[in-house]
DNA sequence: AACAACCTCAACCGCATCAGA
DNA sequence: GTCTGATGCGGTTGAGGTTGT
């Protein structure tokens, strides 16, 4: 994966609005190795929380929210970074059809992977693949075929399980109960346990079997 | 070689939610 | 119960790289 961080040039508040005096000097844009270093050296202090501590114990003049990104992105240990693989490609798909764009729980399912990361992914790859094989299974469906109602389908499976949420976490009107935030509640969870999977999967199947 | 168009991804922004006073 | 600040999330932007002409 390139890192376009270093390269990047660091634009400070100052020189974006063009020398204005604004009181506060808060540093934009791109992280330099110099600030990487020094936010890991707060962080492995204080703890990654109380963001904006950290940020101030940094003394980078950069806001909380930044230094949080940077960590979670970028300086977190066990982060993968590099190419997804086929298996988290696929698994992303069908974490995507059941929760939508939840990429910070769809991240969750994927150790070492950012929600950014999936985001962009999704975004940059994965929707384009969808679009592509709509495009051809929509030729099919002229020639008899139905994907125009499974996408219905698969909506509606979408909605019903939102409306779960929404409700007490197993409505009566859906047809699966399934709590989703329980479902994908890892705190207690090796990131490496992977028998969530063969659950979802069997879940998964359920609704095909059902539509 | 030069330029334009496109692609990728780090980082920002705005909003929602949470937690503590 | 209300207010306020902190945190987390998803959408969006734009710099820089790549590819095509």
């Amino acid at each position: 994966m390139r890192d376009r961080s270093i390269k990047r040039e660091v634009k400070p508040m100052e020189a974006m609005n063009n020398g204005s005096t604004k009181k506060e000097l808060v540093n934009k844009g791109a992280w330099t190795a110099e600030e990487d270093q020094k936010l890991a050296e707060v962080i492995a202090i204080h703890g990654a929380k109380r963001w904006k501590i950290v940020a101030a114990k940094a003394g980078l003049n950069r806001c909380g929210k930044s230094c949080r990104l940077r960590w979670l992105n970028y300086l977190r240990p066990n982060i993968k970074r590099g190419n997804i693989s086929d298996q988290e490609e696929d698994l992303i798909l069908r974490l995507h059809k059941l929760l939508g764009n939840r990429w910070s729980l769809i991240a969750g399912r994927l150790p070492g992977r950012t929600d950014n990361e999936i985001k962009n992914y999704w975004n940059s790859h994965l929707s384009k693949k969808i679009k592509h094989k709509e495009k051809q299974s929509g030729a099919a469906t002229r020639e008899g075929c139905c994907n125009g109602q499974q996408n219905r389908v698969e909506e509606k499976v979408n909605v019903e399980m939102r409306e779960d949420e929404n409700t007490s976490k197993g409505a009566e009107g859906s047809k699966i109960n399934f709590d989703v935030d329980g479902f994908f509640d890892f705190s207690n969870e090796s990131p490496l346990n992977f028998e969530w999977v063969s659950k979802f999967l069997e879940i998964d199947q359920g609704w095909s079997d059902i539509f």
